[in-house]
DNA sequence: CTGAAAGCGCTTACAG
DNA sequence: CTGAAAGCGCTTACAG
């Protein structure tokens, strides 16, 4: 019957058996085999409570036994739902990242989200190319990192009217959610914290601010306490760096050119933190008699070097967690946030101390 | 004219013009603004070299003053193309995936392919999960870790019809291109030059096999070259973890515990190896002169310690690159390398030399 | 080089 | 609870 091929072909397939020798395919296959309408197994796969146990069955054995996978495009062109939140990261591998990255794609899973995931190295135009490849490649969310973004970037994002949070900054006057810690106050603790221990003369290996509307508000942190206490860090005893050991090692080697020398070193990330000590020790310059150092994000090797470093620990996790929540409640259209500010702590370790007496 | 406008919607839209309230919208407004039919719009943003000039500059303007982004879903349906590809990877942060992903996304950017990224954490059920999704969601082709995978999740790829590659794997007899270093082979060089420096007294704090196919032919890769000189590593002597330096630590106070000690330690993985030097040396064991320790994969920190540490290393961004040439020229169904080697050396630091005389 | 129109494979009001 | 059918927004033979 080749004739009754050309017709099912041309016009609307609609018959119900598949007899034929094209194969129907799809949930339109399912739906012929189980012998039930396609809104019915649409249903059985999107909303089972809606259908009766018999019919559930039927079309859920069709379904197990041909593999029918449905087809996500198609779903996402009808529902106008894709079921993905995309994520736009610096980098993957930093600690607090890592640990974010982890926590939330856990949590979106559970919301029945996929995460999606970019790296954008702290470049504002890749980030926003990333952001554009994504929304056109169909997420029903964004998360980002920071709040600071160009004003096409932001025309970009409410023109899209994509969803999407902020993470790793807090700011409640922000119009979107912001999930992350008070930098600037993590910094200023810490500083106090030196202050206490009567330390006076400070040096500071920052991390660079381009880009990074996090690492500033951190150094405007340590700027503002510095302040408080009538203190200030002269300008040949600050460096600024990205965040690799070897990186901390080099400015530790002029931050020591400084004299006098600080008695205490802030240092703007971990890996700069550890450059820092690994360079003291191999200088001979003892920590923390002759330099208190710290660092900020906690990563493992902090704990384990020999001289452990005080630093900063963020509960990364839980900004991770918080920021799946915020952005399914947003995509779900249920009552979400405003923001949270996620708590940091000061990790005290052996790479403090009083300053030395000279 | 109310009617008309019931009419506009009840039917096809098919004004040229939109003066109506309900806006077009998408790829139809560009194309009734610009005066061109939608074919002509598509071929403009998806091969413009088919366009005359000067339809294509019209209809490029409309599209950027309207900032019209197409909608990925509806592309992908009529093109079965989404554009996308996904990885799946044990994890983000680890030295040889964390410059694998910076590489291979790099790479399929400009093969105009968005790199989709979700982590496994060594849990087959849950990678076998997560392409799942991916594929329902819609990728085009997928970058694996490894090539050992139960049946079903074999069955489900190559009825998905889904292009893939395994990385981190050599195999030229596997069915699916293979992209990474002989493991078994790399760890042969490396017990190799430890008896070139008289080492006859082997340990090794191991990385987990389970799911890691890579880790057990690297612990294969050992046994055989040992057993080539006639050497064997005494049970007491082999202990086993995952990867982090708190565990490298507590396993290398298992290690010492034999008697007569190993001359030479042969770690897993990075980390395992640079809590194995941070141990002895808190345990006054002297590196190499009482024990040679060998790691690897070579992250920054393993250069940057005390006693700075050899290992292997593999160019996992080469990995990474070759990885995305070859998803991307599955996808596009051009002529494709059937694997490729990839190449890794041993890095020879401080860490190692001749066994102490006992 | 350009356009008219079918169709990709689902979901979802609407009606019963 | 279930089905018939329209429609989501593109791409792509096909025809000219």
């Amino acid at each position: 019957m080749p004739a009754g091929d050309r017709e099912l072909k041309a016009t609307k397939n609609r018959s119900i058996k598949t007899d034929g020798e094209k194969p129907l395919g799809g949930l339109r296959q399912v739906a012929a085999i189980a012998g039930v309408s396609t809104a019915t197994v649409s249903r059985v796969v999107n909303r089972p409570e809606t259908v009766s146990e018999a019919l559930r069955k039927r079309v859920e054995m069709v379904v197990d036994q041909l593999g029918w996978i449905p087809n996500g495009a198609a779903r996402a062109l009808s529902s106008n739902r894709t079921g993905a939140i995309g994520a736009i990261f610096p980098a993957l591998a930093l600690g607090d990242f890592a640990r974010a990255i982890d926590a939330m794609q856990d949590a979106l899973a559970e919301r029945n989200f996929l995460l999606l995931l970019a790296r954008s190295q702290y470049d504002a135009d890749l980030e926003f190319n990333l952001a554009r490849k994504m929304v056109e490649r169909g997420v029903d969310g964004l998360v980002l990192v920071g709040k600071t973004r160009t004003e096409g970037y932001e025309q970009f994002l409410s023109k899209a009217e994509i969803p999407y949070v902020n993470t790793f900054v807090y700011d409640d006057t922000a119009k979107r959610p912001c999930i992350g810690p008070d930098n600037a106050q993590a910094m200023e603790s810490l500083v106090d914290y030196l202050v206490s221990l009567g330390h006076k003369r400070f040096g500071m290996i920052a991390q660079t601010t381009r880009n990074n509307d996090r690492a500033a508000a951190r150094r405007e942190g340590v700027r503002t306490a510095l302040a408080r206490h009538g203190l200030a860090i002269p300008p040949e005893s600050i460096v600024e760096g990205q965040w690799s050991i070897e990186e901390g090692r080099m400015l530790f080697r002029r931050i020591v050119k400084a004299d006098p020398l600080p008695t205490a070193l802030i240092c703007g990330n971990s890996l700069l933190a550890v450059g820092a000590v690994l360079e003291a020790s191999e200088l001979g310059i003892e920590i923390p008699k002759k330099m208190s150092i710290v660092g900020y994000d906690d990563i493992e090797l902090m704990a384990e070097l020999p001289v452990p470093i005080t630093t900063v620990r963020v509960a990364s996790d839980e900004v991770g967690r918080v920021a799946a929540r915020t952005i399914a409640d947003l995509v779900d259209r249920k009552p979400h946030i405003a923001g949270e500010r996620i708590p940091s702590e000061i990790i005290i370790r052996a790479s403090t101390g009083k300053p030395r007496e000279d």
